[in-house]
DNA sequence: CAGCGATGTGGGAGCGCTCCCATTCCCTGG
DNA sequence: CCAGGGAATGGGAGCGCTCCCACATCGCTG
């Protein structure tokens, strides 16, 4: 009697409760359990009990379309990847990235729609959905130089932050780690073991994250008073092959370099096959650091010593500013520059290559 | 004057246009609209033509949230990845995983929601994202041998695949590399290489997909009329330092083997380090097998043999079987054998380690 | 030439919420 | 004792779509 007949009020395609119903039971009003179901203080401590066990004996869980129809927001974000991009970092990066972004959102009970983007058409296609407002903000990975993606989205009204920046005045959110202090870190380090003739292999100029690496380097080699030799800078595209390629230049360039500063896990791992092949063993010839801490170094023969960046920190921290400016409305503009760190530091892993 | 007046009908929050407006500009009824949309035959050519013009003049994209609440469907599947048993994989896995699933629900129009359940809470939240009805299906990853999800989830009516199964007769739908042939090409492979006292590093016997390349083995050394010796069987769970363990442990109990299969990649490192420590030449004194082919596989010195499975196929081919079963709609039970291949064929990978 | 099915179409009736206004009730101060 | 103002509440009015029924309209058949 208490509920019954209540209870079927149509003929529901699916048997799930609805918001009505739990009003029914619980002998209150639509709008209270709604204020209820979203912590609205404007209850009575007893109006509350009663809806909170209504819900609990129908096992009501509220309809998420409804929720977004009528209330304009979705509770779900978008982190794109461009996959075409994606070989640019180490393979582990973007899984520790979602992982990160995943973790705080899960805490926000917001969802995560990742979107993998690789061609023109699927890029399209990805703008459609934004349109279609089916997520409340959009998280950007591995943005190029010259994406007019960011800006598009931004001029749509929809929160962004990005990882990663594209040139250092970047007007855009973003979220990056500290690379310039990496190439400063690996340099350090290398003329703390005695190095002197240190080569780099650096990323495309055409990305920010690789001319911040290697004006890091060129910052360490300043410091520490060595005078650069641009014989020594040669570039790769973050590809193994790419690695190799570099350090035959180098090699050739400069056959008296006794350490080299690979922008990247994978260049450092190609570098370290072209050392092979060179007959220079490592450490003792040629000293070798990398850049992200990824599997690789670790398996790597020796062990990689690497620089390493707080990816998965960095996916929370993008995620925690994207909800705050969800929250904070449109038209609150780029975050205030205090609130969260938007570089975060890395750390040098010391392993047997240096 | 065309449309103009018809337009503002309402000082509606956000300016995107809506199918009334739509249908009012093309001068049809909202029924034709949709019927457009959604690509029903029954329209005339003229309809169909004024409405697209229309669509295209407005900019207008249906609004996600009002079809999926008026439909009851909302064209999203979560893919969930149990993070804890993430690290079973070698790195690369999910990502593959990811990317194929990704691309194939990106040709069907469908939005991926990726859910990493790591923690207990985490997993009952999303019993409830999925009870809120966020999702048509799901697919479902890395399943432990008495996960009970699968079939919750099938009870609860909601379409679902799984990468992997869990015994040899699973009853939920599922994709799965040829776990078995992966053992035997390995163990033939050795063979042929002239390798006769063959161990192996299983994976936990409580995963299904080490108890098949375990057979796999087996099979492999009766197919060459090797008798089985157990002592050159050890078990690992799937780490580096399993893979230590394990292969010292089997130095120890038979060091006059000649070969070795591990079930994976990562387990073949930690084998190599183990055989390096004990003076072993690796391919000379011991030849190596893993599986996967991961980034590890090629990165190892030397270069790891290994069998490689079809990751994005296996995504790819999940996110089929599933967009099927979800277009069949509820009841219509498993998907008939035949339709789609659910084991996929694995391939050897030869390198120096064997 | 009436009669019928096939074909195209318009629009009402929801889907299950949130928003917000009107109402009720109770407590305060004058 | 009554006006006035909060606090708590109920419920109407949408949100923008899909579903489906009812209503043309057409070309056939017998």
């Amino acid at each position: 009697m208490r509920e019954g007949s209540s209870r079927g009020v149509s003929g529901r395609r699916n048997g799930r409760p609805t918001l009505e119903e739990v009003a029914a039971l619980a002998g209150v009003g639509r709008g209270t359990v709604s204020r209820v179901i979203n912590g609205s203080p404007r209850v009575s401590e007893q109006a509350r009990e009663a809806v909170a066990r209504a819900v609990a004996e129908l096992g009501y869980v509220p309809n998420q379309a409804a929720r977004a129809l009528a209330g304009s927001r979705t509770d779900a974000v978008a982190l794109v990847i461009p996959e075409t991009e994606a070989r640019v970092f180490s393979e582990p990066y973007f899984l520790d990235l979602i992982r990160g972004v995943s973790a705080e959102l899960a805490q926000a009970d917001k969802q995560l729609l990742l979107t993998l983007v690789r061609t023109e058409p699927e890029r399209r296609r990805f703008e459609q959905y934004l349109a279609a407002q089916r997520v409340d903000g959009v998280l950007l990975a591995s943005v190029h130089g010259d994406d007019p993606l960011p800006d598009r989205l931004a001029r749509l009204g929809l929160p962004v932050v990005m990882n990663g920046r594209r040139s250092e005045a970047e007007p855009i959110d973003y979220v990056d780690s500290d690379n310039t202090g990496a190439g400063r870190a690996a340099v350090a380090h290398l003329v703390g073991r005695g190095r002197a003739r240190i080569a780099t292999i650096s990323g495309p100029a055409d990305m920010y994250v690789a001319r911040a690496r290697l004006g890091g380097y060129r910052a360490g080699l300043a410091e520490a008073g060595i005078t650069p030799d641009e014989s020594l800078v040669a570039t790769g595209d973050f590809t193994e092959e790419g690695g190799r390629l570099a350090m035959r230049a180098l090699l050739e360039r400069a056959p008296g370099l006794d350490a080299v500063f690979a922008a990247s896990d994978v260049m450092a791992a190609g570098a370290r096959g072209a050392l092979r092949e060179a007959g220079r063993r490592v450490p003792e010839d040629v000293a070798l650091v990398g850049v992200d801490d990824s599997v690789v170094a670790r398996l790597m023969d020796p062990p990689l010593t690497s620089v390493r960046q707080p990816i998965e920190e960095m996916g929370r921290t993008m995620t925690r500013l994207l909800l705050r400016k969800i929250a904070d409305g449109p038209g609150a503009g780029p975050a205030a520059e205090e609130e969260q760190p938007r570089v975060l530091p890395t750390e040098l892993v010391v392993r047997d290559s240096s």
